[in-house]
DNA sequence: GATTGATCTGAACGCTGGTTCAGTTAATAT
DNA sequence: ATATTAACTGAACCAGCGTTCAGATCAATC
């Protein structure tokens, strides 16, 4: 049992994670070579392999992790049952989880295609999970009177798209603080969702 | 001057297109190969290069008629006047456009880093002069009284992304007729730039 | 029916891809 | 010191890439 500690193992696999990451966010999955995430780690492409059994895992491990993040972490937070407290929750939190991992976000969307069918699955099932969450938020919402929308399903995929697509633009070191995003957001959802509309 | 009448380039050239096409929506520009293009327009790689100089202008085509297409198609509308109904015209217009091409407007957000960077920036340009077109509406509404949002910028992103983020999952033979989920959305629409919200 | 020229084939070119693996290195344990 | 072994190198493998091009094909023209 030589080398538990000075060992380096435990440094390269982040770093393999890492740069993998940064080069499908972007170049995309199939353009980045193995050798390019090896010399950004400093390492011979063959190494990579002590880590991940192939390409395709690499991906696989990033977008499973990122989904299963996202899941984990709204489960551990303290939801308010009102219906308008509980949107802007959610959206505070959507946009801090999304903002703090464009990368992830990007290629979660971007490289889907890319995965095996049994891969593909995987992920599909979570987002349906995530995506369901914000369904029953809404509909609560609809039925307690609290939100007037033509339809819940519709304005579930809306409210995400929006809320996600600010990754495209929304830069941490821009004009607008993400408290300050938020802010905008939640008035933006709040209007969406038809709070305080008109009967 | 042999054959005019009979040639199979008016054909051959449309086929490699729309393969093109296809296959970078499905498998990404990187992962797709000449060769599977040719064979489905049924012909060798070779010939392919009678018709593009490369396979970057295969994609660059591809982007760039989309994106002027879109902005020629809009300069063709006649836009009422009225801020709300405005609104409105383009909500049609933009989903109904979008709908169309899901194909074209996948890889449009999907493929952007793949070009060069002086094809990107032509793509760039007239994605912007869209943009504006967008904000300009939305600022007129605020001006005029009949919108109130938090920020015409952050809603001119969010609006955008709200329709365009219908491509990912409506599906022309579903359960939702295109005319149906376009007054879906115009009356989303209406709630997120806040026509008719208390003052 | 010979000529022409647009269209396409088929094979090749040099190169790079993911992946493998025998062998080297170096930190620990004895 | 020596033995052990995780971590890594460096070279190789072969399949496949985009692209080129000399030559074949064949409908239209003369």
């Amino acid at each position: 049992m030589a080398r538990k500690t000075g060992s380096h193992s435990e440094i390269t696999g982040p770093k393999i994670k890492q740069a993998a990451l940064e080069l499908f966010a972007r170049h995309g999955f199939a353009a980045v070579t193995m050798r390019q995430i090896a010399a950004r780690v400093g390492v011979q492409a063959g190494a990579i392999y002590n880590y991940t059994p192939d390409k395709q895992a690499l991906l696989f491990d990033l977008l499973h992790g990122h989904m299963a993040d996202l899941l984990t972490r709204w489960a551990e937070e303290q939801v308010p049952h009102d219906p308008v407290a509980a949107l802007e929750h959610f959206v505070a939190f959507h946009l801090d989880f999304h903002i703090q991992r464009p990368e992830l976000v990007f290629i979660s969307y971007m490289e889907l295609r890319n995965l095996t069918e049994e891969n593909f699955k995987a992920i599909e099932e979570k987002r349906s999970r995530y995506e369901k969450i914000v369904y029953d938020m809404i509909l609560k919402g609809v039925r307690s009177g609290d939100f007037q929308v033509p339809d819940a399903k519709i304005t579930s995929f809306a409210l995400i798209a929006m809320l996600t697509g600010v990754v495209d633009w929304f830069r941490a070191d821009g004009r607008l603080s993400s408290d300050e995003l938020t802010r905008q957001y939640c008035a933006l959802a709040r209007q969406t969702l038809g709070v305080n509309a008109p009967a």
